[in-house]
DNA sequence: CCATATAGTTCTAAAACAGAACTGTCAAAT
DNA sequence: ATTTGACAGTTCTGTTTTAGAACTATATGG
């Protein structure tokens, strides 16, 4: 399967990971969430090489995710900032982070703590319901399909795996 | 960069990618939230190549997030279960469908819809602060060094970009 | 005129991946 | 008893992606 197919599937999680589904788009993105505008910026702080850096921070732009925006003139430069359909990335990193801290710290902890202004406290991300507001887990979901399914619907399967059932039946 | 290097990094996101992320890891492990079991399964669900599979199956045994259990003596065979640990990850699957569902949907709409158990309806998945219930954006959370933060603390700056600041140096 | 800053592009070698075929164990059918 | 098929992998070869380093381009400041 190639990165393009992936986009087309009839399966949000494929789609999504079609555009942000590689290490170095995750990372460039949490960069972008702790501020970081400039190609410099996130090359010094990732050690990407800038070749990946400049082909990926395209392809956000491309996606809508990123906005090149002028910074100054002569030389030209830009910066990359969020748009709304970036920000809106921020429960996934956010979702990322927290199983991090979860499962993967070692005896000093946490790296990173996050303080909600609101309410002024350290806090974790929990994913509630949207219908009434219970905090949600695998078990408690059941899923069925929706408008945009295929024919054979739970199983999201790919063009791939029509070509093999093909050729098997060959 | 090398895969097993982001493990070590002081950044819980780094670390949770270098353990998910890759494409076909999240698309092996949406698959197991579908109740997908076998080998067999997720080959056939996924068009993975069975190579790939084989290998991302024992990353993720290794890692806790999946348990090997045999299902059947002569032939001995097994299947491939969530830990608690892969259990734990369900927010991130729901927030990277989620904005799929809200940013990549086409016409004809959602592939899939989500219902509640608990309260019987359909649901998006809302993420809330843990300390005061209310939803959360970027834009109101504050990050801050925590325990196990390195010294230079706001830029995870990985091993890679040391080693180029010493280059740069010399 | 040289060094520095910024934002890239280009090159080669190494690693990861795709696609296909092959192995091994057993049960059921012929 | 031999063949077929299901299952869970492993092994091979060739293509694609990525890493690492060097190079280009435009401008400022000394």
């Amino acid at each position: 399967m190639k990165w393009k197919e992936l986009e087309e599937e009839p399966c949000s999680m494929a789609r999504t990971i079609g555009v942000i589904g590689d290490r170095w788009t995750l990372l460039i993105l949490r960069e972008c969430f702790l501020r970081t505008r400039r190609f410099e910026g996130f090359q010094s702080a990732l050690g990407i090489t800038r070749h990946l850096l400049a082909e990926r921070l395209k392809k956000l732009v491309r996606q809508g995710i990123l906005r090149r925006i002028p910074y100054q003139e002569s030389p030209k430069r830009h910066e990359y900032i969020l748009t709304q359909k970036g920000l809106d990335l921020y429960p996934i990193m956010m979702a990322i982070v927290h199983w991090g801290d979860t499962h993967m710290v070692d005896e000093r902890g946490r790296p990173l703590l996050h303080q909600h202004r609101k309410c002024g406290k350290d806090f974790d991300p929990v994913m509630v319901c949207s219908e009434c507001g219970e905090p949600l887990s695998a078990k408690e979901v059941h899923t069925h399909p929706g408008p945009g399914a295929r024919s054979t619907p739970p199983n999201p399967a790919s063009a791939a795996s029509k070509a093999k059932a093909r050729s098997r039946a060959a």
